[in-house]
DNA sequence: AAATTTCTGTCAATTTGATAACAAGTGAAT
DNA sequence: ATTCACTTGTTATCAAATTGACAGAAATTT
């Protein structure tokens, strides 16, 4: 495994797809998959999918194949769920709410321990157990807790004054929901959501349809 | 303008983010703009902007630039802002919820007129004056009302099962929030947000942050 | 145990996407 | 009016990503 070369981007967003795919096989009790078989689950070629995975290691056999468990359990690591994260969600409007209740992110190894607001009415009421702070204690809180990542769901006016802050308070990443490029150091990982991109894309292919 | 040939998803997909500059720029007044200032903002490289563009139309003018208002409203149609779909959500979880309270949607062109649900808690219950009707009604209420688009925000199990009925009752376009992959014709369009995906990327590289 | 099939890892070829370069317009300054 | 700086559209070049091909190893069949 060749820890100096950089991994594209385009390969390591492929990843979760075949995490999930693997997830999939093993629940059903299949233990082993050649990459044809995962081309047809996934749509990649078979040609890319092990190019893919031996930007990792060789985790397949000649004349067998892959097995299911190993390679789930590879990948995972790869993908870091044998680590814990804490985290806290920065507005709880729907959005922030509606992540508050998202089992996605434990499956993903991350464990949000508290929500921050500026809503007073929204303040000392609990989400799925979990207190919402004022968004004034955000800094120490981070500081004192070692909060590894942010999840913003502020609106976009307030996204980077939160980022910054967050930043401040020796945050790790930050999950981000505003539909806004936040500004941070390099050291800091952003992945964005883009709802208001993805709605877009459908809308112009919705259009599209029309044109035919 | 060429319509033969196909503009590809990667150009495609970067169509929002100059919408989204776009319209900061004219609600601050400012009339025109360069490919490099649009560089300087979006981070695309000038060159890429030139050229993206150009598979549209050319928008912008020597020694000039390109006229905010004007390439604001070109991407605006290309992206289908000049029409106006209906839609429904399927899945008053917590998620469902969220996005019947998000007002991108709106922006987007979309009017989400009715929400369904199989619990019978929620049914008869307004979201945001928006009727939650019973599962049972889908087909016959997307067939009556000729809805376009179906917003599937159920749970992985049943996001399959929702989208054959929806594509049954003739909807034109999915918005997929369940972590799955969705078979459907290809005259049906399916727009993916994928949520897991996105924090196994953010897991990924604070793991790589570690080892370095 | 030999022959055949299967399937990976890897390298080469091809395709796609991004960057650089530049001719030709345009507007502003003098 | 002329010059100069600016900026696009477009072509040429370069880089990245995908696909194809195949040797060699393992598994399976005969």
């Amino acid at each position: 495994m060749d820890r100096d070369t950089q991994i594209s981007l385009t390969v390591i967003r492929r990843l979760p797809k075949y995490h999930r795919y693997l997830t999939e096989l093993k629940d059903k009790g299949i233990s082993r998959i050649s990459s044809q078989e995962l081309s047809n689950l996934t749509g990649f070629t078979a040609s890319q999918i092990r190019q893919d995975l031996n930007n990792f290691g060789g985790f397949g056999q000649q004349g067998y194949g892959y097995n299911v468990d190993d390679l789930h359990r590879e990948l995972g690591k790869i993908l870091g769920l044998d680590k814990r994260y804490t985290a806290v969600i920065v507005g709880t409007g729907n959005l922030g709410q509606a992540i508050a209740n998202y089992k996605g992110i434990e499956e993903a190894g991350f464990k949000v321990v508290s929500l921050f607001d500026r809503n007073p009415k929204m303040i000392g009421l609990k989400i799925r157990d979990i207190e919402v702070r004022d968004i004034d204690l955000l800094e120490d809180y981070v500081r004192e807790n070692n909060i590894d990542v942010g999840i913003i769901t502020v609106p976009k006016e307030g996204a980077q004054p939160i980022a910054d802050r967050l930043v401040k308070a020796g945050i790790k990443g930050i999950w981000n929901f505003a539909p806004c490029d936040l500004i941070v150091p390099e050291t800091v990982i952003v992945e964005n959501v883009r709802l208001n991109e993805s709605i877009l894309i459908l809308s112009y292919f919705l259009k599209n349809l029309e044109n035919k």
